[in-house]
DNA sequence: CTAAATACGGAGAGTTCACTTCGCTTACAA
DNA sequence: TTGTAAGCGAAGTGAACTCTCCGTATTTAG
């Protein structure tokens, strides 16, 4: 692979992430212009806009699971838990929003993005055991509905821009159903 | 106003509020057809696809601002906070999607559906605060952040169709940080 | 029953977008 | 330095979608 061909890749898949952060329905076009090549080019990496899509989403997915693992094998995971977790709502809204169009674009998500987030997943459930363990979280939630109260909770500080100060009062409740209730 | 246009709205109405509950990316072709009308009649009655959307949008808020408002009057308000929340949580996938369709398509939401939304969210003030007074649901939580909670519960169950078991089980999560925490 | 105002629907205009083609350019090996 | 394979970008293609025009059909008042 030549080096500018390379180059031009990680160009492409920054801009992408940027672009689609902000507005998942946005056109390749706009990808290009950003990243400062032709239209052309950006199908030649990712044939199809649907590639382009899951390859950033796969990216973000990627990033959080490491984050996740390196939390969890570290000290005080049930603060490490915590913090995760407001991390991810605070951060995630363009993911979502990327995995939406996804969805609703394409049939399903392909290979490489439904392996990302089935990784990121159980990165989270190693971070909810060890935290279970340490007596942070309830030990009867099981990762499912933890999981989808994660994803549920990004969701709704995603939608409109809610103001910080509410969504930390609204992660106390819902940290309030998570720890354990004696 | 003619009988066959009062007809004919409410006949595309009723098609456009299943057609974008499905997908709300859905053409305005596809509601002609299912409303059996031709397409100048959507346009007609609903000037702009945007229009349309709102109309759905309103219609279901109003619905919903209608329902809290009554279980606000009856007795037992913390049982039925509690039912009302489920409720919203499982009935809003579509509701949900059109918002989004609207907010990201068109400029922001039209004058109707921001004043529908408003009432909705009053009345599910009303219903909050029955039932903190019944004490039922904690005191020290707000409307906001208690509102961004339904919001995002309803995203969380949502996106991916979740299984009901998991979805009641994370409702349980929910439930157990708005009860009083005594 | 009739007339005219109102409503209807299909064909089309204009736009946007994903994706392709092709002549030109650039990196790199010999 | 030079030949060539790999890469590049601008312009083009075709499909889908929103919204409009206009001749036709229907309702309804007198």
């Amino acid at each position: 692979m030549r080096a500018d061909a390379r180059d031009n890749r990680a160009r492409i898949l920054t801009a992408a992430d940027e672009v689609f952060g902000q507005s998942p329905h946005a056109s390749t076009d706009a990808v290009a212009k950003l990243a400062g090549v032709g239209i052309a080019t950006v199908f030649r990496h990712f044939p199809t806009k649907t590639d382009l899509l899951e390859a950033v989403l796969t990216q973000r997915l990627e990033r959080l699971r490491n984050q996740a693992l390196t939390l969890a094998a570290g000290e005080n995971a049930g603060r490490a838990f915590y913090t995760f977790f407001s991390q991810v709502v605070v951060e995630s809204s363009a993911k979502l929003a990327i995995g939406d169009a996804l969805t609703s674009a394409g049939i399903a998500a392909g290979e490489d993005a439904r392996k990302a987030a089935a990784g990121l997943r159980e990165a989270f459930g190693s971070l909810l055991s060890e935290a279970q363990r340490t007596g942070a979280v309830r030990g009867d939630a099981g990762l499912p509905e933890v999981y989808a109260l994660l994803i549920g909770a990004s969701r709704g500080a995603t939608t409109r821009n809610v103001d910080p100060e509410v969504r930390n009062r609204m992660l106390g409740l819902v940290y309030a159903g998570l720890r354990p209730a004696a």
